[in-house]
Formats: structure tokens, C-alpha cells, sequence
DNA sequence: CATAATTAAATTGTGTGCAATTTATTTTAA
DNA sequence: TTAAAATAAATTGCACACAATTTAATTATG
């Protein structure tokens, strides 16, 4: 036992870097899709998409917000929630409203029918059940630590 | 202590179901987002969008790919994959070749170039460092669900 | 062996997602 | 107090992502 083993065990390791199953980014990024696409049939019986049920999650958890903090809250800009803010005010969910005290911003809101909506997406959730063969431990393990690595990324630099 | 508790609780329960602090999905979908955000710049350096960097993954890692395979790999159908197989060809990082066996498969290779760029991609993954505030063990533990939960949405139905 | 069924890519249409820029409004400062 | 800086949405351009459909090739079947 040389120098050989460790040359090799650091060349091993290194080109280990860029396989899939190494990659937290992967399984975050295909993880994510699925259960996107697991969503998508039911929230269509609710005439919704994916980033619209996300804002009124919001929407229903905090009542009427500015454009702005709502975007913070999921991360989302005014180049993608503006038109998303539009298409949910066609189908009557939400009211548009700049502020008269400051026209620059825009106040979003629940209509009736975007409160009544709440009701039939409380079974949403359970499209997952049976999709995602986590127990109920390690759902809240990973749901732990999704929360706390997305915390970190708030500090940009 | 009548009947009154258990009545607050349910319904106390059920009005948490929806908030965003208490779902899988927001933080998972949250999550995959910034951390493809954090990628852009570097990978824009070596010439790579994300899909693209993914792509150039899996060919790094089991080289000559069919287009099929490849997209079960990485979760994506041909209506997505199509384009971004044709910009890498653009690039110069991959070949597309029909097999002669079965012209309706294409046969997806890489080049020198593609093959160069694996040194240049594997600092890559540094990106991440100082964004995501886990613990070794803790990123090693939710790699591991998200594969584990990524395994489960294999079994459509 | 010829037609039906299957398979693999490509195409089409809709909906994000984001960087960069523009527009309108408000605040700050010279 | 007015020009400059800052702020909030909206717009533009590019790149996915996916359902649904189409096209081309291969395999299965009567």
C-alpha cells in the first residue's frame, strides 16, 4: 500500500462529482416535476394549475397581499406572477387593485368565489397518498429540511 | 370539556392542511427553483442552461444514450427533450444519429467537446456552497429521501 | 404477406420562470 | 423643490415542461 491507493481513491472521487445519484441538485429538480405532474389532474377539476394553486395558498393562509410580498413568499417575479395574477383574475378568483395611497403597487385579493375555492382544494393534498413511499417520520424529515435549505438561500451574494 | 374540544381540533386540523408551511409540495417546488437560480451563472460559463447541464450528466456518466432512454433517466418526454438535444448539437457538445438497425430510434453521443467539458462542469456543483446551510449529514439524509420519494412516483397509476 | 397495433421522435399549443428592460410612481437629496 | 434615485409592475425574449397529436418506422397478427 503505496501512494497507489491514495492517487486512486482521490481520482475515484472526483470523477464520482457529476454522477446523478452524487447530485443533491437531481433528485431536487426531477422530485420536484413529479409531484408537479401527480398534481396536475386534480387541480385541473378545480380549474387551476400548479403556480396558481401555490398563490392562493397563500392568498387563503394570509387574506389580501401586495404583489410584491406575495412574490417574495414563493419566490416568484413580477414577470412570471403578473400574467399568472391575470389569468387567476379572468376566471374570477382574485381582484387586481392598485393602492390609492400608492399607485405603483398592486393590492390582490380574494373574491367569493376564490374562498369558496378553499374548500374543494382541502383534498388536493392527498394526491400524493401512495405516489410517495415515504413514512410519515421521514415526510417531516425531508419537509424539515427542504424549509431550512430554502431559508439559506434567501442570503443572496 | 365537552364535545367542543374535539370539534375545534378537527377543525382546527383541517384549515392547516392548506397552509404552505405544512405542505411537501411548496418547499419542494421552492427549493428546486432557487437552487436552478444559484446554477445559472456558472453553468452559463461553461455554455450550459440547466436541462442542459442534466443532460450532459447522465452522457457523462453512461455515454452513448438513446434519446428514449435518456428521458426516462431524467423524467423528460421527447416534447421537451427534442429541442434541447438539438441546441447541444448546435453547441457542439453532442451527435444525433438515427440507428441503422431502427431508424425511429436516435442514438444521442457525445463529442470531443462534450466530452472536454466534463473537467470545466465538475467545480460546478461548488455552486451551492454557503447557499444551502445543511450539515454534511443533513444533505446526505435529504438526498436520500428525495431519491426514496423519487423512486415512488415510478409506479404511475 | 398485408394490415393493425405499437413504438420513438417530432410537432403544436399552453403555461410557467427568469433576466433584462421599460414605464409609471414615489421618495430622496442637492 | 425639482432633478436623481429608488421602487413596483409590466413587458420582452428565451428556454423549458408537458399534454396531445402527428409522422415515420417496426413489430405483431390474422
Amino acid at each position: 500500500m503505496g501512494t497507489g491507493e491514495k492517487i486512486m481513491v482521490k481520482s475515484a472521487d472526483k470523477s464520482e462529482v457529476l454522477k446523478l445519484g452524487n447530485q443533491l441538485c437531481f433528485p431536487l429538480y426531477a422530485c420536484a416535476k413529479e409531484v408537479i405532474k401527480i398534481y396536475r389532474k386534480p387541480l385541473e377539476k378545480i380549474g387551476l394549475t400548479y403556480t396558481q394553486y401555490i398563490v392562493m395558498m397563500v392568498l387563503w393562509e394570509f387574506g389580501k397581499m401586495k404583489e410584491k410580498s406575495l412574490g417574495e413568499k414563493i419566490y416568484l417575479d413580477s414577470g412570471t406572477l403578473t400574467p399568472v395574477l391575470k389569468k387567476l383574475e379572468k376566471s374570477g378568483f382574485v381582484r387586481r387593485e392598485r393602492l390609492k395611497a400608492d399607485e405603483r403597487v398592486v393590492q390582490i385579493s380574494l373574491t367569493d368565489k376564490g374562498n369558496k375555492l378553499k374548500e374543494k382544494a382541502k383534498t388536493i393534498p392527498q394526491a400524493l397518498d401512495g405516489c410517495i413511499h415515504l413514512s410519515y417520520d421521514e415526510l417531516v424529515t425531508l419537509r424539515g429540511l427542504l424549509n431550512k435549505a430554502l431559508e439559506g438561500t434567501k442570503e443572496k451574494y
